[in-house]
DNA sequence: AGAGGCCGTAACGCAGTCTTCATGATCCGC
DNA sequence: GCGGATCATGAAGACTGCGTTACGGCCTCT
């Protein structure tokens, strides 16, 4: 198992890698976020632990770099702020996990192999399929700089497909994602009107909405 | 997206109901481990939050039976237990994530979001027979970089055809595996018709349909 | 109470799909 | 080789699913 730490702090970092490596890891270890992002490009790692304040290159500025750069890598971020908010941010920006200084050995190595488990995050916070981009965390759908006003079952459908573009979506888990009770929205031509009227009002971006006859839908970019 | 809420108490069950909603969720509440399990075997969700402590079944009893049943839905875990050793059991067990009550609601929402980012089922198996390949979960079928537009019948044929390949599929089996009456399309030939057309459009794949006279077709590549 | 927005249902037309029918080709036992 | 059975294929009508529009009910905000 490869990792990389990135973390300012000499000692901080050099505990972290002979306990890393006690515990079996492979392990690269650098002292700042502009190393870091060097080592990313050059090698491969299973996970990658992020302290968040460090000089020049932030742990948070690696963690965008990553995102921006479809990077899948499992992020742990380590940081000694605990406020909710920056907690969000962290998670929001792409982060898999997230850690308190000072924390427990034994907590870190726990939260790595939940990482390890856990399948790629491979996907940004935000979703984009053509010049459509969905940010899940404001519920804001923006079609180029366009800002078409979606209600909130359209932003459910939409979400969906984008998900799972380019596949194709069937109209049991549309219904699923976004009613309670998939059985009365299955029996009548719900869906069919709401996805006329999410096409209309995504008519003007460059992306469409394909359907497959006798299965579901799907949106693909153009 | 649906959410299951395992929460014994009742005020916290609804906060969360409630502000999930608000976030553009469907959510299922239950009030023990019992019952989020009775629900897990009915519906499918996206993300599941479970109490750890609750009455009767607890929410680490209900994340075990989750994965020995081999359910992959992330799960987080709540809890007023704060030791490092908690958590770690927790994530070991197969927790995804692990928040400590009382929570930031901003927060909860955020690592949903993180966990509703895991990328969809892993890889989905494929069936190759020749050079066509046909994935039966985007219902798609390949023919080299061709897609050819198959109906939802062809495709059920298909997929008998290749599940069975090299084997030859009776007549019965062929129509049971797409007509819920089997008896109308043994009588006819509708059977017959849809494999010329489906010949037609595999022509120009490296497969071929055999027509094994008085018993049925099959698949063979070349 | 009224206005406006959102949602679900109904109705209808259309395009694509399925089944049936007709006809010809092929196979197999005798 | 002959006859019956089985299969292939083309065309035509029946059917189904989808797109669209219109409308009524519900909720929210004023």
């Amino acid at each position: 198992m490869r990792v990389l730490v990135a973390e300012d702090d000499r000692g901080l970092r050099e505990t972290l890698s002979r306990g890393l490596r006690e515990s079996g890891y492979t392990v690269d270890a650098v002292p700042d976020g502009q190393a870091a992002v060097e080592y990313l490009r050059t090698y491969d790692y299973e996970v990658v632990v992020l302290d968040w304040r460090m000089p020049q290159v932030s742990g948070l500025e690696v963690l965008q770099w990553m995102r921006r750069d479809a990077r899948a890598n499992p992020v742990l971020m380590l940081t000694a702020r605990d406020t909710p908010r920056d907690r969000v941010t962290g998670l929001d920006e792409g982060a898999d996990d997230y850690l308190v200084k000072p924390f427990d050995f034994a907590e870190l190595l726990a939260r790595l192999r939940a990482l390890q488990r856990r399948p790629r995050t491979a996907q940004p916070p935000r979703l984009a399929v053509g010049d459509v981009i969905y940010d899940p965390a404001a519920q804001e759908v923006r079609i180029g700089s366009q800002r078409p006003a979606l209600t909130a079952t359209e932003r459910g459908i939409l979400e969906m497909l984008m998900r799972r573009s380019p596949a194709v979506v069937d109209r049991r888990s549309i219904a699923q994602s976004v009613w309670a009770n998939d059985a009365d929205a299955l029996g009548s031509n719900t869906i069919d009107v709401h996805m006329a009227r999410l096409r209309s009002k995504l008519a003007g971006g460059r992306v469409r909405i394909e359907s497959v006859r006798a299965v579901g839908y799907r949106i693909l970019g153009q």
